[in-house]
DNA sequence: TAATATTTGTACGTATGTATG
DNA sequence: TCATACATACGTACAAATATT
């Protein structure tokens, strides 16, 4: 075997960094989407020249930004390019220092509340009919799941989605969605939340979808007011009670 | 000491799983703040007994997400807890999919807006003097550079961060500025502002002040508006051209 | 200033678990 | 059931950057 010496590598720049821009640049350059295939691992080392321990720590580094996907024994995809990392990052943060995780919930909520609100007179004026009956099922399912005691995350959830969705704002739309599943890891820290604030939530809920079906925005914005309201007051109780 | 656990291997679970949430609940545990060192690779290694690869690969991934930083020849620290990863996602989003980059740049200039204007209240009565005083000095900063020609990027974002600052809002904040992050890397494909468009931004930049200062809201909220403008009317121009 | 130890970065070989046909 | 392709995991050795003496 050959004692070639291997040229000197650019070791100016981490090869693992090198290898991650490169591998972002072939999805890039081969207009490749989310769930399409990357070659496997020994063909990037070949190609990329990099031994397989850096190639891989590249290519976990794409992972955690949901650029690529990998699936044991299966292969190496383009990832869903979602906001995962962005949850990742706010949970650990609100679970990292506690106390400021009541903070970072505020913080989230008023952001949320900022979005529905700022955003009224576009999301009534697009809301079609098909929409809107969809949005008052929800609302019934919330008002059923509250009434025999069950969880009703999930519906809540995709109320809000739908209700961002016609806006036609995609950051916006995985934003609510980021914040939404922080929350909910975040959340039970604060207690759970008691019949009555139950039922004055999911009643600002038939309330919003009420004022955007007669197209009233000063309505609509004073029902997400309401909406936020009893998360609001047990953050703020939570936070006293810290003190 | 350290408080880490040692769990039979979950040898059927994906180890380097495992191995990231222990090093989190490490650094939780032991309330740890950015800057403080980890432990070596070796021994983490020995704590969680892991092998090195499976360590370094579950550690890229954390680094992904800033919640550690790795300097080589030093060591590993708790990172700075930044939404860096929410830009790289971004920009990655924006650049993959050529034709939709100018509609995530519309998307982010929306929600900046959003953000402004729907907090313009709050940011009115709570700017001091001193920080309207800095505003201005940044304005007049503005106005020189673009006079002068130089670029006057590091001046905005320093204008746009003091002004969400007073808010108390740190995840606003720090959205702001990873949406500007975002918008410098992917803004070049937009072909640059012409003198005209610029001193209208600068202009608006100044108008901000002002309202601010005789605690106009109503004012305020359109000199933002107009600030936006021509950034709206550059990506509507370059969404045109594609088609 | 220089030598040395510590720590992370890269490489490679081997064995094993997992998905797919 | 079996075979193949692929990712996962381990261990060792050495290179490169940094810290320490």
């Amino acid at each position: 075997m050959r004692t070639e010496i291997k040229p000197a590598r650019p070791s100016r720049a981490l090869l693992r960094q090198a290898v991650t821009e490169q591998i972002k640049a072939y999805i890039i350059d081969n207009r490749l989407k989310p769930g399409d295939p990357l070659p496997t691992e020994a063909e990037l080392c070949e190609a990329l020249n990099a031994s397989r321990s850096s190639l891989r720590e590249a290519i976990k580094t794409l992972a955690a930004l949901d650029i690529v996907e990998v699936r044991h024994g299966s292969g190496t995809f383009v990832g869903r390019l979602s906001l995962s990392a962005l949850v990742e990052s706010l949970t650990f943060r609100g679970l990292l220092s506690p106390g400021d995780d009541f903070r970072i919930l505020l913080d989230l909520i008023e952001v949320r509340q900022l979005f529905e609100q700022g955003m009224a007179t576009r999301i009534i004026e697009r809301l079609d009919d098909a929409q809107l009956s969809k949005l008052e099922d929800l609302v019934g399912e919330l008002e059923q799941r509250s009434a025999t005691g069950e969880s009703f995350v999930e519906t809540d959830h995709a109320f809000h989605h739908l209700l961002m969705q016609p806006l036609g704002n995609q950051l916006i739309c995985q934003l609510t969605g980021a914040f939404w599943d922080v929350y909910a890891i975040v959340a039970p820290h604060l207690g759970m939340a008691n019949r009555e604030e139950e039922a004055e939530t999911v009643a600002a809920h038939r309330a919003m979808v009420e004022a955007a079906r007669s197209r009233d925005v000063e309505a609509f914005a004073a029902a997400v007011a309401a909406h936020y309201a009893p998360v609001r007051r047990r953050i703020a109780a939570a936070t006293r009670a810290e003190e």
